[in-house]
DNA sequence: AATACTTTAGTTAAAAAATTAAAAAGATTT
DNA sequence: AAATCTTTTTAATTTTTTAACTAAAGTATT
């Protein structure tokens, strides 16, 4: 099956010239898609072309429906630049965030503008399929609401938690069935469809809209239900072999500690998740130790949320103050590994249990003192995420588009 | 100061034609450098660029002297190809080893040829720079040895061990004084040099030359007097912010462990590295411990070295395998946190230590299945480095003839 | 074993493409 | 309003590719 964009292909068969051209418009698109309207100049010095082949690219994309003229730029003294941008409706593309509890959607279109409100649908995954046809369905009548025509969505992306190989297009934690999840959305929606784990979207959205921008190494920790990890190395996200990298949260961290879903014991989201933080707040509701926790959640601790617990904290409650202090502290102790292996620019936090940042921060940057070697952990930089809650979504959409693009 | 090659040089006062020559140059040359003689046909494959341009670019690096042809190719049913390949005497690196009781010296020529023997001067690493003096003479003796043009030598690179920051050129482990190690050398040469810590530039010999050349997620562990840690990330050696990455060996790994010389305690360093066997063995033979070892030094713990313990584990004696079977856990442990952080393709082991692979091989696969996700650890592939003792000054040598040619 | 066929490599000249350099246009500053 | 500055356009020049052709070597056929 051919997906679009077939246009901008680049294949073998195609001559020298050709291959090259295609290559640079599709540089050219992703540049605009990313960064918006430009001026030929600006875009000359990054795909390193005079001024007279530029121009005529941009004619070529621009009689091609890509791309329009978008009036003139700024100059500090002397003629002003005409701007190029992308075309609004040149093409879109789909984000699918799933997370545990819920799956979001929305439809971007080829200025990275979200065209769709906010739609989300409260499913749980499960380790079989059985949300993929909701989802699916969900998606599709969006798409339709928009009314926008099947060959302009150049493809979906979809985020979710779990061991995902994106190559492949296996999650072999969530969604396992006979054939690989990615192939099953990719034969419903008759589309190209990229499968990405969560903390590897985020990690990618901080790079190409967050914190991360002008940094080539940084780490991204997504503290949630699980602790996930998102490594930037080089300027690029790093995924490893199976595309596995990065399972933070399951450093071995206790000696004879808490049974992991993972199988083993002592593992950092044992102790130090939000899955763990829920557990130990319901474990001290039950021991009847006097908390706000109780008036939030009528006294019933299977109430009790992470939220809860940010919530009860940002009130001064003592309890959920010192359960993420300790919660800090041991992110602190697996982030000086981290620190030491990667040496990183900084490290942006993000999930929910970021939100409560002023409750964890300083016993992080204590464990950091504590267990890291100055040279590397004294100057580094750990902050928390500024991307809101459309960050994952975001990052799946702008990956999917880069991987359509970059394909040859 | 201009270092050669300012021959292709690709500075922005050339022309757009020039500078695309020249870094197409520099890329031949490095491809010869590295692979070997070569059709031009296999060169373009690399270079994109057709046929008769490849031609030209080749005949005028024919006629500046740097290239040759090399006879002829094999074909599979077809005209035979002419090959070319760099002249040997086109140009010369050279690569330093420093490491912590001697430094070795060898000479490469353009076709990545070792044209020197061996040569090593005894001489233990110190924090202050006392060192150098003695390096730049033994060094100068053997390029005058060789009668080789000073112009001829497009630079030295010089591998050492502790935290190497090579943009910097300063070293802030040992051999520190008021100005940078790297720019001291480059005065008292009077060319262009490169410093690096030695556990990268061995991960970069196994790029190039081991066995990470056809991979692109690849971890190596240096175990000698110390751990270093070799990063390959998406088929590039991976350094961070300060060229600090891979800081293994000072995990924390043991609470209220022995002090290490890093000033924290506890890491890994402390109870798995050539340091802390040697420690436990001297400790062995002055409690009378029953032990071969006590013959191989003449009853004097103070002679024990790494290589006595590993010569005892060879003749079967049991203290030296059980200290090498616990080192192993701990080294697995170690590497199973690894293993969940990068989910590498493999993992190579060198440095004296390694020499002893069949006593810590085992436990350390056992450490990984204990601590490792079975998807990233079951398939992960532990192996000992095939390249011999002059990994790290060839891996030096041809990093810093990348870092010339790379320049812009 | 000779011959024709196939495959691969290298050469050349025409065609196409890209760059350079110069001129024109448009905007800002003095 | 002149001078300056920057971008865009244009035309000439240079460079690169394409494609056809020659060359050389292996493979298959007779």
């Amino acid at each position: 099956m051919n997906f679009p964009p077939v246009k901008y292909s680049s294949d073998s068969d195609m001559n020298l010239v050709e291959q090259k051209n295609n290559s640079q418009k599709r540089k050219i698109i992703k540049h605009l898609f990313l960064y918006g309207a430009m001026a030929n100049t600006d875009l000359g010095r990054f795909v390193k072309l005079s001024t007279p082949k530029i121009i005529s690219l941009l004619n070529e994309l621009k009689n091609e429906g890509m791309i329009e003229e978008l009036g003139q730029g700024s100059s500090s003294g002397g003629r002003r630049p005409n701007l190029y941008g992308n075309k609004e409706d040149a093409f879109y593309i789909v984000g699918i965030s799933i997370n545990i509890y819920q799956t979001s959607v929305a439809i971007f279109n080829a200025k990275n503008q979200k065209i769709t409100g906010d739609h989300i649908l409260p499913l749980t995954i499960t380790h079989g399929n059985s949300i993929v046809d909701p989802i699916v369905q969900f998606t599709e009548n969006i798409i339709q609401e928009k009314q926008i025509a099947r060959d302009k969505i150049w493809g979906i992306g979809i985020e979710m938690p779990g061991l995902v190989d994106s190559e492949t297009g296996i999650n072999k934690t969530y969604m396992v069935s006979k054939r690989p999840v990615a192939e099953v959305f990719r034969k419903k929606f008759g589309m190209e469809v990229l499968i990405e784990n969560d903390a590897k979207t985020r990690a990618f959205a901080e790079l190409r809209f967050g914190a991360a921008q002008s940094k080539r190494n940084v780490l991204t920790v997504h503290l949630d239900w699980g602790i996930g990890l998102g490594i930037i190395v080089n300027g690029k996200l790093y995924k490893g072999r199976d595309g596995f990298a990065g399972e933070f949260g399951h450093l071995p961290m206790v000696d004879n500690g808490i049974l992991c879903n993972c199988g083993k014991t002592g593992c950092l989201e044992t102790i130090a998740s939000g899955t763990a933080i829920v557990r130990m707040a319901k474990e001290g509701l039950k021991e009847k130790r006097s908390s706000l926790l109780g008036q939030l959640v009528d006294n019933d601790p299977e109430k009790i949320e992470i939220r809860s617990v940010v919530q009860a904290a940002n009130m001064g409650d003592q309890f959920s103050i010192s359960m993420l202090a300790n919660v800090g502290q041991w992110l602190g102790k697996g982030m000086a590994y981290l620190i030491q292996i990667f040496n990183p620019e900084s490290i942006i936090l993000g999930g929910q249990i970021s939100e409560a940042s002023q409750f964890i921060l300083p016993p992080i940057q204590q464990a950091i003192h504590i267990f890291c070697n100055p040279e590397l952990g004294n100057e580094i930089e750990i902050k928390v995420s500024e991307l809101g809650s459309q960050a994952g979504i975001q990052g799946v959409a702008a990956l999917l588009l880069e991987r359509v693009l970059d394909k040859k």
